[in-house]
DNA sequence: TCGGAATAGTACCATGCGGTACATTAACTT
DNA sequence: AAGTTAATGTACCGCATGGTACTATTCCGA
């Protein structure tokens, strides 16, 4: 087993172009630096790992020095934790508010493009890895993880097939139940391939993943039809 | 965030107990010797990860000094892809071969028992959490385990499934996507839990897992029929 | 205008790592 | 009995890391 060539030193100021670099920045560009300062941090932290991560590397990439980042995080956990938390919310936040004008199939297929196509893209592939990764020595990134991730997308779609249910539309027994039930069939091959880094078996094309949406709203509706007859 | 205190020096010599150590060692242990460092470097690594686990502590632990390490594995790496290997194909041949006297619905019972079980087993969240996080800088860890493991898995079902469907016992489409559904429903939302450190919501009891079990197996078996009425 | 605040740059420290070298000891082989 | 082989223990090498100290520089507010 050969490791492939990590860490090419790819250049990339990003920050303080041309300019002499030291000294006080102007107040105006402070609010982007820190932003930028974060979103270099999460590129080398998703893509490398916690421990493979460096601190001089991420100062390095930033154009900042190491210092402006003890500065603004304690410690690399601190950074680590900031980071996360920012990009799980911000990643699953795409999957905004269910029903809004569509019928509980368009919802369950819109709802499932989105699901699936934010578990086949590279952010969020490297978000569960290293969350994954890292929630053995950091137990509380997990619960975060999922309270803003997973298990918020979860949460929305209970309740919304609850309400659903309460119409009269459906008939899913307990729906958070029902829930794993269609995520499951949605997304479970999928997504296990996406983090073992390998390409999907049935979602390959953009064609193909919306006929797998079709598949598995259609399964999962006949799927709760025939639960309810029993 | 704060990391919990791993790495706790928990002394274990394991092998060559009283003696001296030092010295050629007898050559009926040497077989034994050797398997119980392969354990003991499972353990290390699955629990603390490649980056994370250090030769040194391997060494110690196993109660064998690193020169022995060296000669039997050339590197660090080659000693985590030979474990790996060999934990991997362990675990998941407890899913034996399928059918055997058994009707369609105790069949997909009993694999989804085992299968649920090994999900939530210690040894394979390890397993997936290591094989996650080292699958981008060793790309063809990602592979090997999907063969090895869930591909191996999926395969044997699929097979089955084909069978059956010769039989006439179900119509189910094509096997391989039939089998997504299954094991999605399954293993899904237990799975993803699972790898994040966090208890299971619908099977943390055994009476629990066995009626999720059921549950899917019997979802499954509608949403098939329905598809094949459709 | 001047003093403090925020920055980059650089050097540094202690630690731990993967991996090697060397001397020593005990079991096997001939 | 002698020599070879497979161990242990310990010291070591070079390097990278997280984190700190210090200086020189620039902006900002009073």
């Amino acid at each position: 087993m050969k490791a492939k060539t990590s860490r090419e030193a790819t250049r990339k100021p990003a920050a303080r172009q041309g300019k002499s670099a030291r000294g006080r920045p102007p107040t105006h560009e402070v609010a982007t630096r820190a932003e930028n300062l974060l979103d270099i941090a999460t590129d080398v932290f998703l893509d490398q790992g916690f421990k493979g991560a460096s601190m001089s590397e991420i100062a390095r990439r930033a154009g900042a020095s190491k210092q402006t980042l003890y500065a603004r995080y304690p410690s690399k956990a601190a950074l680590f934790a900031a980071l996360l938390e920012r990009k799980a919310a911000h990643l699953f936040e795409a999957i905004g508010p269910l029903g809004e004008g569509r019928g509980l199939r368009d919802t369950l297929i819109h709802c499932g493009t989105e699901m699936l196509d934010l578990i086949l893209s590279k952010d969020a592939r490297g978000v569960h890895r290293v969350v994954i990764a890292e929630c053995n020595e950091f137990p509380e990134l997990g619960e975060i993880f999922w309270d803003r991730g997973p298990g918020r997308v979860r949460a929305m779609l209970a309740s919304y097939l609850r309400a659903q249910q309460k119409l009269g539309n459906i008939d899913c027994g307990e729906p958070e139940q029902a829930v794993e039930v269609f995520l499951g069939l949605l997304v479970s091959g999928a997504s296990l391939r996406a983090w073992l880094g390998l390409p999907p078996t049935f979602a390959r094309t953009p064609v193909q993943r919306k006929a797998w949406v079709h598949f598995a709203a259609d399964t999962f509706l006949s799927a709760m039809e025939a639960n309810a007859r029993r």
